[in-house]
DNA sequence: CCCTGATTCGC
DNA sequence: GCGAATCAGG
């Protein structure tokens, strides 16, 4: 692929939108997030601020082998949204399935009583968004936490993007790895 | 580990 | 000009 006009054209609208290169990448197809990204610094819009002073980049960096510059700064007026779901939650409605059923092979299905209410409120927190992925719709960073019974069509995994390292989302990491102590007199 | 953009430098 | 490799930071 090459930069074409329209090509280019993509690529400046989406960066002018904020777009991450990995994002304009894809979108272009048949480059990878690095030629975006070079791309960019060649139309010499790296940075996304425009107006500015263009002057006051013109300071050559030509010569400067083995030398770490840290020359952009970037004005970044966008902030994450962190938001939490601490919105008091009511589900009047019945919970439609309450899983265990033929399961065994079921991993640590958080049995309420000894789960952190914290946790297991969460965790029926995120069945709702969850994605429900089917088996083949896994992938390495993605919650593998079953829901449901495997027999049943009523069966499917979490989804959610899940911890890095950990096969779950933050939700289900809180309920499958639990501290010791609090399974630790489990009667049974 | 995943993701970001930035820079370098052989092609 | 191009972009993989690499760097620096989150």
């Amino acid at each position: 692929m090459s930069w074409t006009d329209d090509r280019v054209e993509v690529l400046k609208k989406m960066w002018g939108e904020g777009k991450s290169a990995s994002q304009i990448a894809k979108e272009l197809g048949g480059v990878t997030r690095n030629a975006v990204i070079g791309k960019v610094h060649r139309l010499g819009l790296s940075n996304r601020s425009g107006g500015a002073s263009p002057a006051k980049a013109a300071a050559t960096p030509k010569a400067k082998p083995a030398a770490k510059p840290k020359p952009a700064e970037k004005p970044k007026a966008a902030a994450e949204a962190e938001a939490k779901p601490a919105a008091p939650v009511n589900r009047p409605l019945g919970r439609p399935k309450l899983v265990v059923t033929a399961g065994q092979p079921l991993p640590p299905q958080p049995s309420a009583n000894e789960i952190s209410p914290e946790a297991l409120a969460s965790v029926r927190e995120v069945e709702k968004k969850a994605k429900r992925l089917s088996v083949m719709e896994l992938t390495e960073r993605t919650c593998k936490w079953p829901v449901g019974d495997p027999a049943t069509e009523d069966f499917w995994f979490c989804g959610l993007p899940a911890q890095q390292g950990k096969p779950y989302c933050e939700a289900h990491v809180g309920v499958a790895f639990q501290p010791m102590s609090a399974r630790r007199d489990r009667r049974r």
